[in-house]
DNA sequence: TGTGTAAAGTGAGCGTGCTCACATCGGAGG
DNA sequence: CCTCCGATGTGAGCACGCTCACTTTACACA
């Protein structure tokens, strides 16, 4: 039983390595998953008794990703901050993290977890945004007494994250391990658009779209 | 050559047709393109000689309701309306003629039209969005004494559209025939909240972005 | 050491979207 | 009326993501 889980935990890490590698190197569209499953020295059947899709594998790069960017950015904080200050900080760091995968993270997010779509395509995509958007939520109760964000503006930052994200992932004024200008440009400015929509809407009527009742 | 060319547009429609119906009815991944092309009178390959792939054929069918919009908003202005106003009764325009394509559309934009994903996936969906913003610059500037926005706006506007389509897909506060009330509060908010943006930046500074020079 | 059994691994095969070598058609020139 | 040729249509076939009936493995117990 530990030898056979250990076995197990190592074949896990074998595909998220080749997957890494592979992503990186093809593209996530061009790495098909024999490939990866070759790479990993398993068979193609085996690749899903691990990882239930092809996006759920490059889901969980990303959320281990954006999980060290947790820690760095919890590690960085000095706690004197203003809230658009945090809400730079966790970005960034986020994108520090991702900057391996800059090439393809777009690709993946685009089925697994963009807003669009009628079905948020893998639990994967689904947790990334729950546990990013949990972060900033409390990130900005901490700034606001404790009152948390709406609904509708937790969606409005996730709309504006992607969108970044997008920019940042595409940006040509950036080099090789460097972030792009244009991309700086565009964080600062969503971010700045999104704290200022809180103090005028959640600041004022915060539960505006808790429910929608009919008149 | 008439006749000919006739009987190609005629088979077009039949394409369209057969696709708008199947999927209507199963939704835009369970409709195949072999049923499509059955549904059409024709063989698999034919439709391939149409439409160069099963999204463009989707976007075909949104640009199509886009551009009905267009004619709509452009008929009912009057003139004397807000920057507000014209951009909210623009997408209100937009949204009416996608109605009966809203349990789908999501999924074809997801990949179409997404701004992340590195390529823009097909030609279609490139091209609704380069119209999209034509239209908008195009209305913000006639409201600026004839000043465009910048590259950076445009994608923070596309941003927002696609993050409200989105909500507006699946809001469940809408009925049969009518807008989830939800979505119309978010539409607000997220028009307001550009409308913003564009005095802040694009009116003190609007070559911002226009060149990435090094520091 | 031998045996039972559940977990782990396998790869042929399925249904996609899409391609391509070929069949078919329809109208112009002899 | 026949012949030719470009445009249009065809469907077997490809590669992909993913499944599932089956095999292999490795541990607990005798």
């Amino acid at each position: 039983m530990r030898i056979s889980a250990a076995a197990k935990q190592q074949t896990r890490a074998r595909i998220l390595t080749a997957a890494r590698e592979l992503f990186g190197a093809e593209g996530f569209g061009a790495a098909t998953t024999r490939d990866v499953a070759t790479a990993a020295g398993i068979a193609t059947g085996t690749l899903f008794n691990y990882f239930t899709s092809k996006e759920s594998l490059g889901m969980t790069l990303v959320a281990e990703a954006l999980e060290g960017a947790q820690a760095d950015f919890a590690a960085k904080r000095r706690g004197d901050e203003s809230l658009e200050e945090d809400l730079f900080a966790h970005v960034m760091a986020g994108l520090h993290r991702l900057l391996p995968h800059r090439a393809w993270v777009g690709a993946v997010l685009e089925t697994a977890c963009t807003p669009l779509g009628t079905s948020p395509a893998c639990v994967e995509g689904a947790a990334v945004q729950e546990a990013h958007l949990t972060q900033v939520s409390d990130l900005i109760a901490s700034h606001r007494g404790g009152a948390t964000p709406s609904f509708v503006s937790l969606h409005l930052y996730w709309t504006l994250y992607l969108g970044l994200l997008s920019f940042w992932s595409r940006d040509e004024t950036s080099r090789p391990g460097q972030h792009g200008e244009q991309a700086l440009v565009l964080i600062d400015r969503s971010l700045r658009l999104f704290v200022a929509s809180l103090d005028g809407a959640d600041g004022q009527s915060a539960a505006d779209a808790t429910q929608g009742a009919a008149p």
